[in-house]
DNA sequence: AAAAAACAGTGGTAATACCAATAAAATAAA
DNA sequence: TTTATTTTATTGGTATTACCACTGTTTTTT
């Protein structure tokens, strides 16, 4: 772990006791030294650890003061479940692949093209998610927008952050890939014929086919209360009641 | 500024120095001790200032070798432009506002006319831009979907992030307060009505307004060398063509 | 009662010392 | 010569101590 430096055990241990609400919002934290005695580590060790909260906006340090908890949290983006993630990447990476259609470039394409053939040949797992990822990598660096590329990023990189719940999504990701292969294939084309709208389809296809494995994937392997709560769920994450709208 | 506590200052320092090239991506970091006779302050005010970048993802910290600067980085963020990230919000919480039309309850909708009467009875600008967060915020959470509501924080704090050339952005969001109003009015309605495609375009027309006025804006203050770059621009981040595909 | 001054507490920074991990250089073995 | 091994210098990791500046409270003075 990030255990190698002392520093972050007591980021840990003080962040822990935010959580469990020994350390409320907006209350002062003990003072630095007392910290220290309470860690049983040195005063520049606890200052390290305030640093790095403070760096990552846990707390506010004030002057003379003391060290002060901040309202806001990481807490709380750990809600974000596989449904919601591949909705938001349906209906983002839908606008990313309708305005890459407007500008992207033949080397783009070409590189488009050769993710296809890459997830075509090679049938393990690891080869398939790295052809997939650079797959809609390619397709937002071609929007020319680096605000829509860092957004796609985030999106990516959440999905990562919460590997617990999205050990499903990798498994669903790899196993069907004749299907995402075939849905790959017509937001290329779409791209190719520069067809804005068509790719918006396409990858709005291609996520809600997503979202309906992901549910019975779940399905499979849970029980019949699960799935109740599931079937119920289906209807708040499908595209379908947003396509339909247009 | 945050150069209030001294490490600040050498956090900046070596950003600079990293962005300016003095220190290549991967290369390995001067010894903490030199670092510290450099920039004439004490090796534990180095050590804070180098937890900061690494809490910050831009170095990393290897035990008895050095410190080495991390691929990424916070710096390809920053070109980032008005235009780019007016565009990415029009499409994204385009469809953040489709997706709210469906699941918005009369709570928020009620909370989003309060938000219409601030903007309408306080005209400072600093109520407005208020208003206008808050009328933001709302729509997204009111998506269900917090994936959406992180994308739509995320450009927001790139807003922030970059507000050397964000200031524009300010000046003309709060001086067309007349049509903001509007705009937003014409959301909220839809959004009552629960009509999504009415949504969407509601948000793209208030979007493309603003990167309208942005790029009118410029021109204003701009010479006729920037004048000629920004017409061409204008092609690029104008949602007309996505607008008309649909 | 209000203003001013003194005080105690807190974070901010510096200096020093020693430990542990690493990597390069010197040495020994094949 | 090549390959292991050992040594050594460098670098980050942590602890200790000391003193400064800022803040908020208490006490004193007016």
């Amino acid at each position: 772990m990030k255990n190698r430096r002392l520093f972050w055990r007591i980021v840990q241990g003080i962040e822990t006791s935010i959580k469990s609400g020994e350390y409320t919002v907006g209350s002062r934290l003990p003072a630095e030294r007392e910290l220290a005695e309470k860690f049983n580590v040195s005063r520049p060790t606890i200052r390290e650890a305030i640093i790095a909260l403070e760096v990552r906006g846990q707390v506010e340090v004030k002057t003379g003061s003391g060290v002060y908890v901040i309202e806001s949290a990481s807490l709380e983006s750990n809600v974000v479940n596989a449904f919601e993630l591949t909705q938001a990447r349906a209906l983002i990476e839908g606008e990313v692949a309708a305005l890459a259609a407007l500008s992207i470039n033949d080397d783009e394409l070409e590189a488009l093209s050769e993710t296809l053939d890459m997830m075509e040949k090679n049938q393990d797992s690891d080869s398939i998610e790295e052809a997939d990822k650079l797959f809609h990598k390619i397709i937002s660096t071609a929007t020319r927008n680096e605000a829509m590329i860092l957004s796609v990023k985030n999106l990516w990189s959440l999905r990562a952050s919460t590997r617990e719940i999205i050990e499903d999504y990798k498994n669903v990701c790899s196993s069907d890939n004749e299907l995402t292969l075939k849905e790959h294939t017509a937001i290329y084309l779409a791209l190719k014929e520069k067809d804005a709208a068509k790719a918006r389809l396409a990858m709005h296809q291609h996520f809600n086919r997503l979202i309906n494995t992901l549910f019975d994937a779940i399905e499979s392997k849970a029980l019949a209360e699960v799935q109740r709560k599931n079937n119920e769920k289906r209807d708040l994450y499908s595209l379908e009641s947003l396509v339909k709208s247009k």
